[in-house]
RNA sequence: GCCGGGAUGGCGGAAUGGUAGACGCGGCGGACUCAAAAUCCGCUGAGCGCAAGCUCGUGUGGGUUCGAGUCCCACUCCCGGUACCA
């Protein structure tokens, strides 16, 4: 007996590779490097170890590196395939409140099983390079890059962070000033006040998400669309707090332009770029009546100022209670004022009234624009006219400087404001012709506008700029959508700040000497929660043993930071770590830092689309300032990116909406029901929320992991979204059992291969399949290239045996695809080595060619016959034998062709 | 609204401007079997036709071309992102 007995393949070659090391692969410089081997680096976004475990889901992308991992060791390249962690966050912790048990433990447990899940996989890891951002030995590290960026500053001039000594250094030279101010004329406190202002770590006083019900703020992707918190539902409330921030936004342009340097999927490129959304324009400076000073604005229309008719500042701006006068003045129109009788209690009255208003409520107003004016006008600069200043929600504090002019000739929002409230609408762009529409905010010539008239928009806009600086009413600037980092939680799960605060304010990193920082052990990991809007964010920490919150310096009581990094720290560098994991020296060697990031950084990164934004933005954010600080040699992390698809299933939901388990429900005659009720089906991405997993070890015993890998691969191009049917995974595994009975004789176990080479079509099909299956493994068509080894496989079936050359190279081409199976049939074939480092099947060229091929005869465009004919026929041939064709003649009625188009051998087109 | 991406048989999907539907699932018919499963063979886009064959056919409507799923213009619907960002 010798069938295709895949469990007992598929779990002696996991062990047998485990023991042998087979995927181990060493650095530069370690015994058994080879440096004339070209390097590829190829990186799975790492999971959460989630308690669930993983399901069929999950492994698409790891399944795709895996077959690009294996391909590419038998292309002889020295392959870096680690997998790790990201073993920090909420779940660990909310786990240890319910159940006592530590977050460390859980933690660890998950871990092992999803080590224990993927290797069942068969993925071709470096398990020895695994790292775990929660592991001490890790967070050192993240500790230790948080204190480079505390230690760094952004020079301005030089677009790049350099170490926080040098700018002292330049400051007590004098080759700077603080602000203006000479450093000697600074008094001691005012200087480390400056520098620490100056840190790509710095601690700020931000408006941020403030939870009470959890005890922390949030960031503003953990915040639902109506300001509740994502996770349990509870209000978030918006709040000024002094939290550490991190500088990203000194790094706005160069994360924008060196998008340029990587090979990415462009709708990732466009999504960073709009999340930072950088825009060009102006800053105009517009005095105000009966004032000292002006409010600044931001446009990036400084073109249309001509037209700009009143203004309009953030209800929170700053300066409005400045402005306010007791009286409503001259010149105020009814609508103006919301019908109170003074300034200052009409303001007062609209703050109420937006300040209660949720994000959402803003926006399912149907953008009706409200205010109320100030009492006080501005003076436009261009033409000296009066206009009044309003506070309206429209306008955001967030952005910009918190106030615009308003041009409601050629902005639809200040259109529709104008409108409501009775204010002058002047157009500053001459629209077309047929235009019939409101605000024009297209190209034409500046109408209106004094000295601009005439010019085109972006002559116009150069030119008012160089007007408003040389006069000093503004300047050209640039604003951006992205916001600095809050980088501080006030949760217990997290890497501990390492910062230690003085009693004057003073702030020292905890000595390099002393990472990692460990969390100290608390009693309750509970965060302070409180239903009270105004409690102080406390940080969990604040729990811990005095022994560990202060720390004496020269008899001085120092207090340690008691708030933790947020759970994208640990990723932002983890690719780096992979290459020396056990290296306490240093965060990575440099020799093998040049050799596995070498060139473009990572060379491939497969993950999903939804850390478009957040993660990878992030991350090459920290891998610049490490760039910049000579730590790394690439100005970005990842050169080729690739967003695999997501394994879609069937849903199903009861009456009342709710999901019921989908393995549960029954099917008879298209309808469904699950336990005696209808249900209705849905569809929808596979996963817990769902309740539609499928767990993959009732595939793996039913099945097989390489029939699991295959179909997952088969069933679509890694890069979209499939349906999981597991009525069609009996299709791929027909395919293995046939390979096998090829290969294989059941009923004695002895190989059908001969010693014969393989002849005609045969030999064609085998190299045609080699260069079309080495294609797609390049271009990572996985499912194309297992539909060509099904019809290689099928033409072996009329085979009584498998010629040499074919039995040589299917198990070589199916090896990245179906590892087990593949080195089952090599190590029967008597091979010595295992086939993860056999070499790459090539085909030959001449082998690849046919003598006679079917040529498509095409009558006024539509195909009329089929002929065969030899592959190098010519012209005057072919038309020869179309014309005589039947069909053809049927259709052309025996007439001249009035002209002939022939790519041959394979069309030829004739026209009457 | 704006920015991306997409739409091909009953289903998943293939197709450097050149034979649309590779490959697989499902379905139909047959072989083997006492029977079933497994396996093997054949057919399977729609319509018309006894047949040879003909007509139609890649979301809709136009266009370019000897020839369009593929290129261009206009539109519909679906998916993702984003949203009063001045």
């Amino acid at each position: 007996m010798a069938k295709y007995d895949f469990r007992e393949i598929e779990s002696r070659w996991q062990r047998t590779w485990d023991e042998r090391g087979t995927y181990r692969v060493p650095n530069p410089g370690d015994p058994g490097f080879d440096d004339t081997k070209p390097k590829k680096y190829i990186l799975d976004m790492f999971p959460y170890p989630s308690g669930k475990g993983l399901h069929v889901g999950h492994p698409l992308g790891y399944i795709g590196t895996d077959i690009y991992s294996r391909y590419h060791r038998m292309r002889g390249a020295n392959v870096l395939h680690p997998m790790g962690f990201d073993s920090f966050g909420l779940p660990a912790e909310q786990y240890a409140v319910d159940t006592g048990v530590h977050p460390a433990v859980f933690t660890e447990r998950n871990i092992e099983n999803y080590r224990r899940q993927m290797k069942a996989f068969g993925f071709s890891y470096d398990w020895d390079r695994s790292v775990a951002t929660t592991d001490p030995g890790y967070f050192r590290w993240t500790q230790w890059i948080f204190l480079q960026l505390f230690s760094s500053w952004f020079d301005d001039e030089l677009n790049k962070a350099r170490p926080i000594s040098e700018l002292v250094n330049e400051l007590e030279a004098g080759h700077r000033s603080a602000d203006g101010i000479m450093w000697q004329n600074l008094p001691v406190a005012d200087r480390r006040s400056y520098l620490d202002s100056q840190r790509l770590a710095y601690i700020d006083e931000v408006p941020v998400n403030w939870c009470p019900a959890l005890g922390t703020v949030l960031a503003n992707e953990e915040v639902t669309a109506d300001g509740r918190s994502e996770r349990g539902d509870h209000p978030v409330y918006r709040r000024p707090l002094r939290q550490w921030m991190l500088r990203i936004t000194a790094y706005a342009d160069r994360l924008i332009d060196e998008l340029d340097l990587v090979d990415w999927p462009e709708s990732v490129r466009i999504m960073q770029r709009n999340w930072i959304g950088r825009s060009e324009g102006a800053h105009i400076v517009f005095e105000v009546e009966g004032h000292v000073s002006p409010i600044r604005v931001f446009t990036t229309r400084p073109d249309t100022v001509f037209g700009a008719t009143y203004m309009v500042l953030a209800p929170e701006h700053p300066m409005v209670d400045e402005i306010i006068p007791p009286a409503w003045p001259d010149g105020t129109k009814p609508s103006w004022t919301l019908g109170i009788a003074n300034p200052s209690d009409a303001v007062g009255a609209y703050r109420m009234a937006t300040s209660r208003k949720s994000d959402r409520d803003r926006q399912v107003d149907e953008r009706q624009k409200s205010g109320v004016f100030t009492g006080t006008f501005a003076l436009n600069p261009l033409n000296g006219e009066r206009i009044p200043i309003f506070i309206a929600d429209y306008v955001l504090m967030g952005y910009g400087t918190g106030a615009i002019m308003a041009v409601p000739g050629q902005d639809p929002r200040d259109w529709e404001f104008a409108e409501s409230f009775e204010l002058p609408i002047i157009r500053t762009v001459q629209p077309p012709q047929d235009f019939d529409g409101d605000a024009y905010t297209g190209e034409g010539p500046a109408i209106n506008s004094g000295f601009l008239d005439g010019l085109d928009v972006a002559e116009a806009k150069s030119r008012i700029i160089r007007w408003l600086e040389i006069n000093g009413h503004g300047e050209g600037t640039i604003t951006y959508k992205l916001r600095d980092w809050l980088f501080s939680r006030q949760r217990y799960w997290g890497e501990p700040i390492p910062i230690l605060h003085g009693p004057d304010g003073e702030l020292r990193a905890v000595p390099e000497a002393d990472l990692p920082l460990e969390l100290p052990e608390v009693e309750d990991y509970r965060p302070h929660a409180s239903d009270d809007e105004n409690a102080d964010p406390t940080p969990t920490l604040a729990k811990a043993p005095d022994d560990w919150k202060y720390v004496e310096i020269d008899g001085i009581r120092w207090e340690r930071e008691l708030n933790t990094m947020p759970q994208w720290a640990g990723s932002c560098w983890y690719y780096l770590r992979y290459i020396d994991p056990h290296n306490d020296a240093v965060l990575v060697p440099p020799e093998a830092e040049r050799y596995w990031m070498g060139e473009h950084g990572v060379d491939l990164y497969v993950g999903g689309v939804e850390h478009a934004v957040l993660h990878l933005l992030y991350a090459r954010f920290w891998h610049k300032v490490l760039f910049d600080l000579g730590h790394v040699s690439t100005p970005e992390p990842f050169g080729r990116l690739f967003n695999q698809g997501y394994i879609l299933a069937d849903a199903f939901q009861d009456e009342r909406g709710v999901y019921v388990e989908a393995d549960e429900v029954v099917e008879v005659d298209g309808t469904y029901t699950h336990k005696g009720e209808d249900v209705t089906r849905v569809y929808g991405k596979m996963g817990k929320s769902l309740k539609n997993s499928v767990n993959p070890d009732d595939i793996f015993i039913e099945y097989g992991v390489d029939t699991l890998r295959l179909y997952e691969m088969f069933i679509g191009p890694l890069d979209t979204s499939r349906p999981w049917s597991t009525r069609d995974i009996v299709g791929v595994h027909r395919f293995l059992q046939r390979l096998w009975r090829n290969f294989v004789d059941e009923e004695t176990g002895d190989l059908l291969v001969s010693d014969e080479l393989s002849t005609g079509d045969l030999q064609v099909l085998l190299h045609r399949t080699i260069d079309a299956v080495t294609r797609d493994m390049e271009n990572l068509h996985f499912n194309t290239a297992v539909a060509r080894l099904f019809e290689l496989n099928n033409a072996l079936v009329s085979e009584p045996l498998v010629p040499a050359d074919v039995a040589s190279v299917v198990p070589r081409l199916l090896a990245p695809l179906a590892p087990h199976i593949a080195e089952e049939l090599w190590f029967r074939m008597g091979k010595a080595e295992s086939i993860v480092t056999a070499p790459w099947p090539v085909f030959d060229e001449n082998l690849i060619s046919v003598e006679t091929t079917t040529m498509v005869i095409q009558v006024n465009g539509k195909v009329r016959d089929r002929i065969e004919v030899p592959v190098a026929i010519t012209e005057s041939e072919a038309v020869a034998l179309a014309l005589v064709s039947a069909k053809v003649l049927a259709h052309t009625g025996g007439a001249e062709p009035r002209k002939v188009v022939a790519r041959l051998p394979n069309v030829l087109s004739i026209v009457v």
